[in-house]
DNA sequence: ATGATATTCAACCATTTGGTTGACGTTTTC
DNA sequence: GAAAACGTCAACCAAATGGTTGAATATCAT
């Protein structure tokens, strides 16, 4: 529960480990493709990876030699929750939910 | 910029750090009196402080020999948007939103 | 079988983190 | 002015973090 939490957080906190979850947000990738801009070992990034699987934030699956690494973005609602609990509803971009809800509430949500 | 993402997120890693955060929602409080529900040394519960307010999450004033320590909920929201690029739209409570944005949809924001 | 590719493991290192204790500077109260 | 309350500082410590290199493992291609 709050270990979880820590974990999230920590993992978050990390320049390297933040630039990574942007990376897979386009597609899912492999270690070494993960590795390829950085200017760091691919061991240290193999390690940044193994903090975030066991976060939560992302998984990797092994198929053949290549191990995918794939977003989890499930693993931030949790954290988001939490977030909530501070009345920062408005710290919540509206302009960006504006649109969002239009569709959202326009759409499939009730009959 | 990205220095600031990672205090804040270091800052909310640490349980601690978030149960001061809950007790600092509700009220504004004394370093003396943050201290006292924790089992650990007030040196520490300062230094706990420290870095919150590094990270911009609570602001400290001192008026006359007590501290005062206040939530400064906006440096959430710098983390909150960061989130947002995660189409972590759909990991955000919708049920909590609907209420808000019923009444927001319906309020002040466009005439 | 050989060799190249993909990834981790192990040992090591420097720095940061979270905690302790005891002394110290301020402000208030008696 | 002396004593008490509020909070930080300094020195220390153990453990965790983020990185390195070199060897090891597993899979694929020739």
């Amino acid at each position: 529960m709050t270990a979880q939490l820590d974990q999230v957080f920590a993992a978050l906190a990390d320049p390297t480990r933040r630039r990574i979850l942007a990376m897979l947000l386009e597609d899912d990738m492999a270690v070494t493709d993960v590795a390829e801009p950085f200017e760091m070992s691919l061991a240290a990034i193999s390690k940044h990876l193994t903090v975030l699987t066991a976060s939560g934030l992302i998984s990797q699956e092994k198929r053949g030699r290549v191990k995918w690494c794939k977003l989890e973005p499930d693993a931030l609602r949790e954290a988001s929750v939490w977030m909530q609990g501070f009345g920062q509803m408005d710290a919540i971009d509206l302009d960006a939910f504006e649109d969002f809800l239009k569709s959202e509430l326009g759409g499939t949500s009730t009959p």
